[in-house]
DNA sequence: CAAGATTTTGACCAAATGGTCGAATGTTGG
DNA sequence: CCAACATTCGACCATTTGGTCAAAATCTTG
């Protein structure tokens, strides 16, 4: 298993996004090898010269993806201004959002099917770095930079409310008329999200 | 088409709950006739003798799905306190979330999916109850009792949290180690929930 | 340029699956 | 009790689809 060549990079990258196109889209057992084959512009016996199977495309996608989920939590800043660290948090997973909406559904459509493939990187890794930050939340909450809210929540509901805009995109398309394409429509979402969330979590005098 | 007999109403009704479950479970393309079949108890065939094809079972589920998910929106009353509106209006959609979490999922899917079957009804009922209900929302504002914040992205990040619960409940039980499970964790929930959209939508003073 | 390695593909296979059909079985009203 | 009707199901069919294989085409390199 050398270095690949240039055609193997070039494949096995065309493959990926082809792949998470058609997951996303379709789910993972509405795909078909030959529609991904298509997307990536050859035929279904190369494609599988690349990849021995379908699960291993899936699989492999799903990794990449998760990856770059993971980044935007890991630069939360225990030494940082709580709320502007959590803005900056918010911003970044609203903008992979608006970035990339069809790896956010890809992964919502896992999670949905009850995790079969991802169930053990969110027991392990994702567990271990939702307990750490979590312990960051607390400290903020202890030294009363945050409203007392159980920290997993809040993780939760950052992520809900940031993908939200990804994953049920069709049907904020259907209610708002087609507006969720336009860069203004993006900005509004995020303000409102920060507006909510931010004033959500400020420590209040009174309680 | 006179009244439908005992058999038939009883068989539909196995038929639908089995439906629900296969589908949330696999989602469209994953689910098979037979499997579906299996739940409901009764072969292949003679399901197919009360729905004539597998898009005729899954339309009728999410038509069901749908009709229930309208109707705690439906209820929010222009008269009342609105944050005591919307604070029954959340409870209402995280207790549903906590208790029929495949057709939840069912309907995430369908959405994720792009909506190929719920379109139209998206474009227009949902469409219409939202509009009017950023109106009411529009007038709370108005008259200051709650912060300035687009009651459409009001509405999206209250769906997107409740329905969080239910749709990525392999996500949570994988990170919080299997909790969701129990009648704490959804009180839990639910506080942390309200506490941040009811704090983060109460009118700010000094704005 | 030739030989070996890499890449590509047409033809094919086996399993899964949506759906049909006719015969058998069960139910019900007169 | 029986005739008409409703319900059930084993056997079957056609299509789709994940995957194989051997041969052809292309690329690389000494």
């Amino acid at each position: 298993m050398n270095k690949p060549s240039r055609i193997q990079r070039e494949n096995r990258a065309a493959i990926a996004s082809a792949a998470v196109r058609e997951f996303s889209a379709r789910g993972y057992h509405g795909a078909t090898i030959d529609a991904i084959a298509d997307k990536a512009g050859m035929s279904k016996p190369n494609l599988l010269y690349y990849f021995p199977s379908k699960e291993a495309i899936y699989r492999t996608v799903l990794e990449q993806i998760v990856e770059e989920w993971l980044s935007p939590l890991l630069s939360l800043d225990p030494d940082g201004d709580p709320v502007e660290e959590l803005r900056r948090y918010i911003s970044l997973k609203m903008k992979m959002s608006a970035d990339r909406p069809e790896a956010s559904r890809l992964f919502a459509s896992e999670i949905l099917a009850g995790a079969p493939i991802l169930r053990d990187f969110l027991e392990t890794r994702l567990k271990t770095l939702v307990d750490d930050k979590s312990a960051i939340l607390r400290s903020w909450i202890a030294d009363e930079k945050l409203a007392p809210i159980d920290p997993v929540h809040l993780i939760f509901m950052i992520w809900a409310t940031t993908q939200h805009y990804a994953d049920f995109e069709a049907q904020i398309d259907a209610v708002t008329g087609g507006a969720s394409q336009q860069q203004g429509f993006q900005d509004q979402a995020a303000q409102a999200v920060l507006s909510i969330l931010l004033n959500g979590i400020k420590p209040r005098p009174n309680a």
